[in-house]
DNA sequence: TCAAAAGTGTTCCTCATACACCCATGC
DNA sequence: GCATGGGTGTATGAGGAACACTTTTGA
């Protein structure tokens, strides 16, 4: 018994040495034609003293996985969300950031179509879109308000060369497509302007369908040109 | 004895499942106007298997601080130097980065004027200034080649709104400023398109002193207008 | 015929680029 | 007087910003 009690002083003085652990958290930016507001997805945090605060998709980075491994396996996990474009933001390490200890964090960020992203109302760890712009410091847990600020100023800045367009359907129409900038900047963009420097990109390209049943000259549509995808992670490395 | 040997044992389970750990390496860029080329700060690897190569500044992060204190702590004990203007670049985390264990590595990155930033002999850490052309991936330690690359994008992709003018002496001439520019993108300026565009950028002052004992036309000096190491933190946050 | 969104062009300004010659000094 | 780098202006084209009216459809 004495000697258990030993081993396990012994034990926590080593935890305490390395209680210092690598996290990811993931801030997923969701969009959708319908909804007009840029969306953030968030879990409910019941950690002390942060119970009822809103948290971002994050977890520990196990020993045997690349932090970008990591982001995409603990999306998967935490909102069961597959396959998504993760890029990585700017890494956040100050002492006191997280209650239980020394937690210096990764953070990634993604842009998701909301109708692809279904969240399943069965997960424990209660994922839910929350309006960007209702998100607080007053309503997030440790230090994910700053980290939130950062993802949307990197969306922001790099708005052009992100692959942006996987945020709507398939098809769609120019001023979908100006909604979403509008939605991501957060403010009013000129229309003729808008649709100049678009088609310039040479990103997107039209079909010959248009808009069907709706009460003013219906619009045409639009696709993609080529794996945008692909294309935008060549363009950061 | 045998009690001795299970919590040996023990313990080592436990730095085990710990052995990762966070390291911070610092990208140092040195410039002299009578260098011509641009410098990185190296120290002499001798971790196997890499004895005989250049490495980062770097060392772990301490469980009591934040990264940008490590990051001036480690630049000061292994390199002797003080009071750098560090900006975070990237994280580095591949399993396999580090033949000791898992080390996650955050880079950072600052420019410096050689002449005040001279390396002490007597240094064990031995650490030297290389040539930043004469670095390969052939003669950098772990993979601090890749973390360099990150580096000198992040400056040149910044370099209108980093204070370059600090690795030039307190007055310069606006051809030294243009021989840095140089150096740091790797390639030659125009001279009328590059006044223009500097002294746009309204962060410089001519005094109404010139070079002396020159063979030629003296040139006029300037100086920086304001703290634009305070503004370029302002800027970047 | 009305409401609602689609679609379209021009002007102005700023900025990037390309480019060549005279100037002041030390030797 | 000559070698050396300092210093300057202009023309052109691209891209950003501001701005208003006509078109097509469903109701």
């Amino acid at each position: 018994m004495i000697i258990d009690e030993n081993i396990n002083t012994d034990l926590r003085k080593i935890e305490d040495q390395f209680k210092s652990a690598i996290s990811v958290d993931c801030v997923i930016f969701g969009y959708d034609e319908d909804y007009v507001d840029l969306q953030a997805l968030t879990l409910d945090c019941n950690m002390s003293p942060y119970e009822g605060q809103f948290s971002l998709v994050g977890d520990l980075v196990q020993p045997n996985e690349n932090l970008d491994e990591a982001a995409q396996r603990i999306l998967l996990e935490r909102a069961g969300f597959n396959d998504v474009f993760l890029e990585q933001v700017k890494t956040f390490g100050s002492i006191d950031r997280h209650p239980k200890g020394r937690v210096i964090s990764v953070a990634y960020s993604a842009l998701v179509k909301l109708s692809e992203f279904k969240i399943a109302s069965e997960n424990p760890h209660h994922p839910s879109w929350q309006p960007f712009n209702h998100l607080t410091e007053g309503n997030m847990a440790f230090d994910h308000f700053e980290i939130l600020q950062a993802s949307i100023q990197y969306l922001r800045k790099h708005i052009l060369t992100l692959p942006v367009e996987y945020m709507l359907p398939n098809k769609f129409t120019l001023s979908q497509l100006q909604s979403l900038y509008e939605a991501i900047l957060n403010e009013p963009l000129d229309k003729r302007n808008f649709r100049k420097k678009i088609l310039k990109l040479d990103i997107i390209k039209e079909t010959k369908e248009y808009q069907k049943n709706v009460a003013h000259r219906p619009a045409k549509l639009y696709q993609l040109k080529r794996n945008r995808k692909k294309d935008a992670k060549e363009a950061i490395s």
